[in-house]
DNA sequence: CATTAGTAGTTCGTGTTCCGAATCACATGT
DNA sequence: ACATGTGATTCGGAACACGAACTACTAATG
C-alpha cells in the first residue's frame, strides 16, 4: 500500500469534497441565469415531468410550506406555472412554461458542462469507471431525480 | 432497445445526484446536533485550523458579509471564538472554543458515519477505487479543506 | 347521508443564509 | 504625513426553510 504522491483520500472526504464542488457549480451556474441554486434545481426536477406540491417536496426533500415559496417566486417570473389536477381538486400540478423551459435547458446544459470540466483531468476510462461507481451509490441510496439524465445512454450519442 | 436493468448513468448525473445525497446527510446530521449545514460546515472548517474572516470566506466561498453573521450565530452559540490577530490589530482568528471543538468532533464523525453508509453497497475494492477516481477530481480542482482527512493517517504517515 | 378523518396546499411568524454597498479602523507605500 | 489598500462590520433587502395553524377538498366510516 505505499501512497506515492500526495496521501489519497478517504471515500467520505473525497464524496464531501466534490459535493462541495458541485454546489459551487450550481451557485455560478444559476447565477449565469439569474436563477438561485434552488430555483435552478426546482427548474431540473420540472424538466422531467410536471408534479404535485407534495411530490415535489418529497423529490426536493422540502417541506411543503418552503415549497409554496419557491414555486411563488419562479411563478412570478414566468417560469412555472400551477395548473389544476383534473383528478383531484386540491391538488395543483407544477409544470415549466414555455420560457421556463427555455430557461431550465439552457441552465442544464451550462451546469452539465461546468460538471463535466470538473472531471476533465481524468482519462475516458477513468471516468466511465467514476461514472459507474458513483452511479451505482447513487441508485443504491435512490436519490430522486433532481437532474435529468439526458440520453447519452447509447455509446456514441449524439452530443447536441 | 433500453437496457432492462438500469441505464448507466453519466458522471455529470452521478456527480449532481450523488452531491445531492451528501447535503442531505448534512443536513440530517446538523438537524442532529440543532446545526445548519452551514453552521456545521463552518465547525468542520474550523476543526483543522482557526482562520481569519477572509480566509474563511475564500475556504466557504462566501462574502466576508456573509460571514460576519454565520460567525456572530456560532459565536453566540458559545461554539466559535474572534480572537484578535497579534500581527494585524484589524483582523480576528475565529476558532472553536471547547465546547464548540466537542460539537465539531460529533458533528464531523456523524457525518462521516452517515456519508460512509452511502457507499456501503460497494465492495472494498470498489470503495478504494471510487475515493481514488474522486480524490484525483477534487485535487484537480482544487477544493479547499472544507472538510478534513483525519482517518488513519496513523498507519503510515505523518504528513509532511 | 352526515360525520369524521385524512390529504393537498397555503398562510403566517421566525430564524437563517447570502449578497452588495457603505463604513470604520488599522496598515502600508510613497 | 497622506493616500491607498485591506480586514472586518453594519445595513437593507431578497431568498430560503421550517413548524403550526388554517382552508378546501376527498375518502372512509357509521
Amino acid at each position: 500500500m505505499g501512497k506515492a504522491v500526495g496521501e489519497q483520500l478517504g471515500v467520505v472526504t473525497a464524496l464531501v469534497r466534490s459535493s462541495f464542488l458541485v454546489n459551487a457549480v450550481y451557485a455560478e451556474s444559476g447565477r449565469e441565469y439569474g436563477l438561485t441554486p434552488q430555483q435552478g434545481q426546482l427548474l431540473c426536477v420540472l424538466m422531467a415531468q410536471p408534479y404535485g406540491m407534495s411530490d415535489l417536496g418529497g423529490v426536493l426533500g422540502l417541506a411543503k410550506s418552503s415549497l409554496t415559496g419557491l414555486v411563488d417566486r419562479c411563478a412570478q417570473r414566468g417560469l412555472v406555472r400551477r395548473e389544476p389536477d383534473p383528478q383531484d381538486a386540491r391538488a395543483v400540478r407544477v409544470a415549466l412554461t414555455a420560457e421556463g423551459s427555455e430557461l431550465a435547458e439552457d441552465f442544464y446544459a451550462e451546469t452539465c458542462r461546468r460538471v463535466e470540466t470538473l472531471s476533465a483531468g481524468l482519462g475516458d476510462a477513468d471516468r466511465g469507471t467514476l461514472a459507474a461507481l458513483l452511479g451505482q451509490v447513487v441508485q443504491d441510496n435512490k436519490v430522486p431525480v433532481v437532474f435529468m439524465e439526458l440520453d447519452e445512454g447509447a455509446s456514441t450519442a449524439h452530443r447536441r
